[in-house]
DNA sequence: TCTTTATCCTATTAAAACCATAGACTTTGT
DNA sequence: ACAAAGTCTATGGTTTTAATAGGATAAAGA
């Protein structure tokens, strides 16, 4: 299941990119206009900044503005930022592999094998998509 | 993430399948073959049984089985039972479609249309592999 | 019939992840 | 100075996951 935390993340892009304006948004606007608890897109946007996504602005007349153009945005690397790994599991991950306990060879394993597909065709999905893609 | 159970599920049927035998193999053996706790082991076959995966023997000499073919066990239908929804999103998912709760129109939604790929993609791979794929 | 072997079934628990809220702080513009 | 907004930390509640415990049931064989 896509978390609650990428949802909105993902809403929250898109809104930013749609009112397409270098004007910072408030978050109240943004957590209004999605129906997104306010303090939970507050932490959101927090990690959206950090990873180079979002700027901000403090104080009156403040808030959150994209930093990049959408098109230069591509979905691996939010999908990334947000819901962690793309693969469903370590031992296929390209960026956060890990070698599973149990399964002493895995490229006998089964489910290592079916994974390693799941993961290219999703890959594929996301890499065709950036930010721009998602306004209709 | 994949979830243990769907990971020891895939494992143990196959095992079964490589096995290729029509003699029942029994929990234990499975459970050592592939280092899975017996105990979890267990309830995660009498799922697979009770969704006409496997049949069963009981005592003496009993075990599982698997009741088709290797051929005939799409990868769709062992992921539906064992992990649940394709679909990283209910507004997407086929067999257990549910309406968002915010979001006012599913077909502007950017998390929609995202997701909408993505299953498909993944819809894909699944049904282009049978159990019988899975063994090399 | 009795014993052994193995599946069947329910309940419970421990840990982790997830979602959300509260509240204090810092910065900025006026 | 003051109000508006992001920043940060902490915490609590809920849900899911992974595993365990303990017995009930059924089959095979002596």
């Amino acid at each position: 299941m896509l978390s609650k935390k990428t949802k909105y993340g993902l809403k929250a892009l898109t809104y930013l990119a749609s009112v397409g304006t270098k004007e910072p948004v408030q978050i109240a606007e943004i957590a209004k206009h999605e129906n997104i608890s306010q303090k939970f897109l507050e932490s959101i946007l927090l990690t959206l900044r950090r990873n180079g996504f979002l700027g901000s602005k403090k104080g009156k007349g403040g808030g959150y503005y994209l930093i990049k153009q959408p098109e230069d945005i591509q979905m691996t690397s939010v999908m990334r930022v947000l819901e962690g790994p793309i693969a469903m599991v370590p031992c296929v991950s390209l960026n956060f592999y890990e070698k599973c306990d149990d399964c002493p060879d895995e490229n006998k394993c089964s489910v290592h094998k079916l994974m390693l597909q799941v993961r290219d065709s999703a890959l594929e999905v996301y890499r065709n998509n950036t930010l721009a893609d998602l306004i209709s």
